[in-house]
RNA sequence: GUCCCUGUAGCUCAGUUGGAUAGAGCGACUGCCUUCUAAGCAGUAGGUCGUGGGUUCGAGCCCCUCCAGGGACGCCA
């Protein structure tokens, strides 16, 4: 990347420089490169001196003069000026910008990848809700917060694997079985008083009415805890799959479906919590089984198994953990998690030090709360009170792509207000549309060439000289640098704001620069740039999960 | 009470890990369709970056105080 060619030229100016007795010999703090907010400052810009002139005593403007005089010239760099108080800004060529549209359309769909990653293995998981009711607008973010992420690792060069936990084990599920048990007594005529932890929302009793359509006979012939472990295995699997279509609208996929149960079946769970037993951080007090996390600099110690002998859900979280870190090996792992569990978080990462593996391995991602609102009303969402609003109604409502782009636009660590009848009304003039145009834009344009003959395959890329040609170009390369950040913060949001500068961009251009032409070198030229903008663009949006329309 | 998140233009939010004159969208105002899509373009107005201190060449960003909004503190998940 062309960030790491200009740090290692700044590098070895540097070590010239000190050869020949201009600098003295320190260590080098970490020579970032910046880039610069005005255009009058060049591409790229590298603040190393201000970071010097303390340590070697002279002022900042005179140490980036020693430096940039030992900077060799190079294919990319036009020029190299020293500015006060001490920047060292760089220019690039614009032969070498040109050069790049050939280069981006060489590279084609991998335009924007990078090596960063480097295959290292990387787990992302995501959603993860249990499966006791349909998903609700909240759990939209979590799921395009993780989809979108996982995209930008892979691009990034990371081996990664996209998983939603199965809470099919524990409490919640049997409320659950419970709840649709009462539901089928109701249904059948019988008497019949909802669990006082029951789901009292109207998909419950749906799900009832159709699995009686369904299978009522074969389950007439059982009662109690029979029929109660039918029903629940059932509506889990009929929850399940009503989740995983509506994840599937907005193409939100998993590569696992990973069952807390199966922790369990394969004793994975007994193996974890000896592990911690033999690290000294189980104790036995008040009849329950505890992991010590004071011992680890936390507040309270944590119950594992209560005093009836049943796990908590932490317990199997322990065990979950184990497995990714120890069974699967994964080098780093992502949870993405809604804010109601932040006061899990370091709990959860004493826990995988405590394991003996490094918590920085573990990541966890606090995707912040989503108010709903109609108007300038605040919608209550529960899904125990049965008043829910679900994903799949504002999927249908404001679309995948408008949702997609919508949730994504905010850092994961701020809440967020999302006004349905806003949503709805924006559909004309949603920032969505304005990048999904200038695809669109494009593709018109490309349309026309072929019906007049135009052809670009001998297009000659260094005809491009002006002004919108070059920012074009510019604002093409950064979507590298973009897939980095990502890769590095995992804030997946940038994408979006990357998105319409693009389009901004190239909309500018369209209205300065005409491509189809009488000029037949030129629209050759052009062809090539636009086709460029257009694969750029569409990689864009593919990373955010979007459709990139031929027309609109 | 303890801990976590947030506070930047009228509104919704960015701000590249401490750099140069703090940015965008929406809204407001002024122009631009005989030429590849006006779902577009060009421009104007709008700011004590919640408050008060500190760290340093340099702070929206780091540290501390306080204020405001939200969340978590269960042998629920």
């Amino acid at each position: 990347m062309l960030k790491q060619t200009i740090t290692e030229l700044i590098k070895k100016a540097i070590i010239e420089a000190r050869q020949a007795g201009k600098l003295p010999e320190l260590t080098l703090p970490e020579i970032a490169i910046e880039r610069p907010q005005n255009p009058e400052h060049g591409d790229y810009a590298s603040s190393i001196s201000l970071k010097l002139a303390r340590a070697v005593g002279t002022s900042p403007l005179a140490i980036a003069d020693e430096i940039a005089g030992f900077i060799k010239p190079s294919a990319e760099i036009e020029s190299v000026t020293v500015a006060p108080p001490g920047f060292i800004n760089f220019t690039l060529k614009n032969e070498w910008l040109t050069q790049q549209v050939d280069s981006i359309l060489k590279d084609a769909d991998t335009y924007g990848n990078i090596e960063l990653g480097q295959g290292k293995k990387i787990q992302i998981e995501f959603v993860s809700v249990n499966p006791t009711g349909p998903l609700h607008v909240g759990h939209g973010r979590g799921a395009i917060l993780g989809s979108t992420l996982a995209n930008a690792l892979n691009s990034a060069g990371y081996s990664v694997e996209k998983e939603y936990y199965i809470n099919d084990a524990g409490n919640q599920v049997d409320s659950f079985r419970r709840s649709l048990y009462a539901r089928y007594l109701q249904a059948i005529g019988k008497e019949a008083e909802m669990p006082a932890d029951g789901y009292l929302g109207n998909y419950i009793i749906d799900m009832v009415r159709e699995i009686i359509a369904a299978e009522g006979e074969k389950l007439g012939k059982l009662s109690g805890e029979e029929l109660t472990t039918a029903l629940g295995k059932i509506g889990l699997e009929k929850m399940l799959g009503q989740i995983k279509a509506d994840l599937e609208m907005m193409d939100v996929t998993f590569d696992v479906w990973f069952s807390e149960q199966s922790l369990y079946d394969n004793r994975q769970y007994e193996t974890a919590i000896e592990s911690l037993k033999k690290r000294g951080y189980i104790a036995e007090r008040e009849g329950a089984t505890w992991f010590v996390s004071t011992a680890l600099g936390e507040d309270k110690d944590n119950v594992v198994v209560r005093t009836d002998g049943t796990p908590t859900y932490f317990a199997t979280d322990i065990a979950y953990h184990y497995n990714k870190f120890l069974e699967r090996k994964f080098d780093s792992v992502i949870d993405i998690w809604g804010a109601d569990h932040m006061g899990h978080v370091s709990r959860m990462k004493a826990v995988v030090g405590a394991l003996g593996i490094d918590p920085e391995q573990l990541t966890v991602i606090i995707s912040q709360m989503v108010t709903l609102r109609r108007g300038g009303e605040v919608v209550k969402i529960s899904k125990r009170s049965g008043d829910i609003v679900t994903l799949r109604e504002l999927v249908e409502e404001v679309g995948a792509d408008a949702c997609r782009f919508f949730f994504l636009s905010r850092t994961a660590d701020s809440q967020m207000d999302f006004d349905l009848e806003l949503a709805k009304k924006q559909s004309a003039d949603n920032p969505v549309y304005y990048v999904q145009y200038a695809h669109a834009r494009i593709a018109s344009i490309l349309r026309l060439a072929q019906e007049k003959g135009a052809d670009s395959t001998d297009g000659d890329v260094s005809l491009l000289t002006t002004e919108p040609e070059l920012i074009l170009i510019r604002k093409m390369l950064l979507l590298p640098e973009i897939i980095e950040t990502i890769a590095q913060t995992l804030e997946p949001h940038h994408l979006t704001y990357y998105a319409q500068d693009l389009a901004t961009v190239f909309h500018s251009f369209y209205m300065q620069c005409r491509v189809v032409s009488d000029d037949k070198a030129m629209t050759a030229a052009r062809l090539k740039l636009v086709r460029a903008a257009k694969l750029v663009l569409g990689r864009t949006l593919g990373l955010m999960g979007m459709t990139a329309p031929e027309r609109m």
